[in-house]
RNA sequence: CGGGGCGUAGCUCAGCUUGGCUAGAGCGCGUGCCUUGGGAGCACGAAGUCGCAGGUUCAAAUCCUGCCGCCCCGACCA
């Protein structure tokens, strides 16, 4: 491709819209243009990278066994309401009318289609299991759209989904998957870890997300030091270990006027937090009180009370809390009434010994509190508590570090959820009707361009890997107008599109520097510099963008030289 | 949706506090000269409903009201 016919665009300035690096240098070098809030134009450029990271995808997935096809992005109501998620899945589905006025929806996700697909299609045991997936612009209506493609309303996923008739089937897939989505990233170039997460709206079982690490991820992992164990903060937890202790002091009344958060206690009573025992109230939809209790020191992890409560919730209203006699501000679990409030405590309480708890009682906190004395009896134990650094690691022991990455891949083990739901059901080998098992496998595939330049970038540009480079080399014509010079670019250029190499040709007419700095920004592997100088010397120049080197080597020495850089470039 | 900020040429921004002259600069774009190995220089030129609507005023980019759009921080997710 000559750059001088091109369609592509480079800016020297920064674009107020963006701030992190990977967004700055998409619109820096051409890539993206925005048109609206978390809508991108992909420019033919970032299109050659999209169909390269395509590609890699398909092959990879495609090794084992995974068959495509295209689902529409239009999709009628009528599934998602059988389903349930037209009324859970709140206003990041984007609903649109119809002339006739009829419901429907621009997909964020594919669950009711292939499900009601394959109901269809399949009915017995003999055709499973199947691995069908997309590649498709999706469409959510996100609270905020962030980071140029991070966080896009409309972006580029991968979405596959299985059908099993067992669950050693699902996890053969499920292991399949992971490997291929292993692949995949490894051949992006990207450094990325697993990790365990929670399934969000999503649903099912077991669930691991493929994390590129980068300080601007908007994820937090738990991982630890020791061992291999990481997970997403909403899903990981810590071990405590519980503490019971024989002498017991008795529970005591203490006055704590006008005390009700843990900071104020704490000063009031010069004791640290890991003293106290808080309270969290909230109700669900039906009006059903829960309290949940941690110690002072912990966050509670809201991603595991919706797991818990399993519907939408809010803060507790006065009248739940009088009817169920606990006191705003001094509440516990002593004195309220069981009868009127579910009661979850997290383990972290188990460590707690002569500690301080609400007593339902105004201006009035208890001293003296055991767990394993003083916990009413029917209560449920559980992990809400939000890992906090050098907590331990639940396998190990060792030391836990909170890390950020990128979600670039999700795997989930659905189960029958949908298939329940939505009556999709196979003939198996006793003749009976059952629901498919299933999996369900993401990847966001724009995301993943950006955090690959997240991931690998300098102060003066991009730094493509060679799977994901628009173009491999850009060469580079210095001293245009010198007829001697541009006939050996213009032969080079021939010599290397007929050999395969995928070149952009910069036979525009700017300096050098000008050139340069393109060739950095948008971060071609390779750079071949055409020059007058160097020619009538007999010597063409290579840099390699990955390392920085630039080496001068004879014409007649060129395509060993260039071979050798091939070699050595990831 | 809550909190913070922004909206003036294709891009980055100044001007607004304290209303008044023909609305400015740099980059980019066009023409010419000059230059030619790290985003050169000079000259000339084109390019603006000052986000939109209303109001106050002799007079509004500037003050007031409403709306729209965009970015950042929190809850959702590939």
């Amino acid at each position: 491709m000559r750059w001088s016919k091109y369609f592509l665009y480079t800016l020297k300035e920064t674009p107020k819209e963006a701030e992190i690096i990977s967004h700055i240098y998409l619109i820096r070098a051409g890539f993206i243009r925005k048109l609206a809030s978390g809508i991108y134009n992909y420019m033919p450029i970032f299109l050659r990278t999209l169909k390269k990271l395509e590609k890699i995808i398909r092959e990879e997935l495609d090794k084992k066994g995974a068959i495509e096809l295209l689902m529409p992005v239009v999709l009628p109501a009528e599934l998602w309401k059988e389903s349930g998620r037209w009324y859970k899945y709140g206003k990041e589905l984007w609903r649109i009318k119809d002339r006739k006025d009829a419901e429907f929806a621009l997909g964020p996700t594919h669950e009711e289609i292939i499900t009601h697909i394959v109901r269809t299609e399949v009915s017995s045991y003999r055709d499973l299991p199947l691995n069908l997936y997309q590649i498709q612009t999706k469409v959510r209506d996100e609270i905020r759209p962030r980071f140029g493609l991070m966080r896009a309303r409309e972006f580029i996923m991968k979405d596959g989904y299985s059908f099993h008739s067992s669950w050693e089937s699902l996890n053969e897939t499920y292991n399949d998957m992971y490997e291929a989505y292993s692949n995949i990233f490894k051949r992006c170039g990207l450094y990325f870890k697993v990790v365990e997460a929670d399934t969000g709206n999503i649903g099912g079982s077991d669930s691991h997300e493929f994390m590129v690490l980068a300080d601007t991820g908007e994820d937090k992992i738990a991982n630890c030091k020791s061992c291999d164990y990481a997970a997403n903060v909403e899903k990981a937890y810590t071990k405590f270990n519980e503490v019971i202790v024989e002498d017991k002091k008795p529970l005591e009344l203490i006055e704590t006027p006008d005390k009700k958060s843990i900071d104020e206690l704490e000063e009031f009573l010069n004791l640290p937090p890991e003293k106290f025992m808080k309270a969290f109230l909230v109700e669900d939809e039906e009006g059903i009180l829960y309290m949940f209790l941690i110690r002072g020191d912990y966050e509670i992890n809201e991603a595991k009370i919706n797991n818990i409560i399993g519907k939408p919730w809010k803060m507790a209203t006065f009248e739940a809390l009088k009817e169920a006699n606990i006191i705003e501000g001094y509440a516990g679990p002593i004195g309220a009434n069981l009868d009127k409030v579910k009661i979850f405590v997290d383990y972290s309480v188990r460590t707690i010994v002569d500690g301080i708890t609400g007593a339902n009682k105004q201006n009035y906190h208890y001293k003296g509190f055991y767990w394993d004395r003083d916990l009413p009896e029917n209560i449920e134990w559980v992990n809400i508590h939000v890992v906090k650094p050098a907590d331990k690691c639940p396998i190990c022991g060792g030391e836990l570090e909170i890390i950020r990455g990128i979600e670039v891949g999700h795997i989930f083990k659905l189960g029958t959820k949908y298939s329940e739901s939505m009556k999709a059901y196979y003939k198996d080998k006793d003749g009976k009707e059952k629901p498919f098992i299933m999996g369900c496998y993401g990847i966001g595939v724009t995301r993943v361009i950006q955090a690959a330049i997240e991931q690998n970038h300098d102060e003066n540009g991009i730094i493509w890997t060679k799977e994901l480079a628009p173009f491999l080399i850009d060469l580079i014509l210095l001293d245009l107008k010198d007829e001697e010079t541009r006939n050996f670019a213009d032969n080079l250029y021939k010599e290397l599109t007929d050999k395969g190499f995928e070149v952009i040709y910069d036979d525009r007419d700017a300096r050098a520097g000008f050139k340069f700095k393109d060739a950095d920004l948008i971060g071609f592997p390779i750079h071949i510099i055409i020059g007058k100088k160097n020619l009538k010397q007999g010597l063409i120049e290579i840099k390699n963008r990955q390392t920085q080197e630039r080496v001068k080597v004879k014409v007649e020495d060129f395509w060993k030289a260039l071979e050798d850089i091939l070699q050595n470039i990831r």
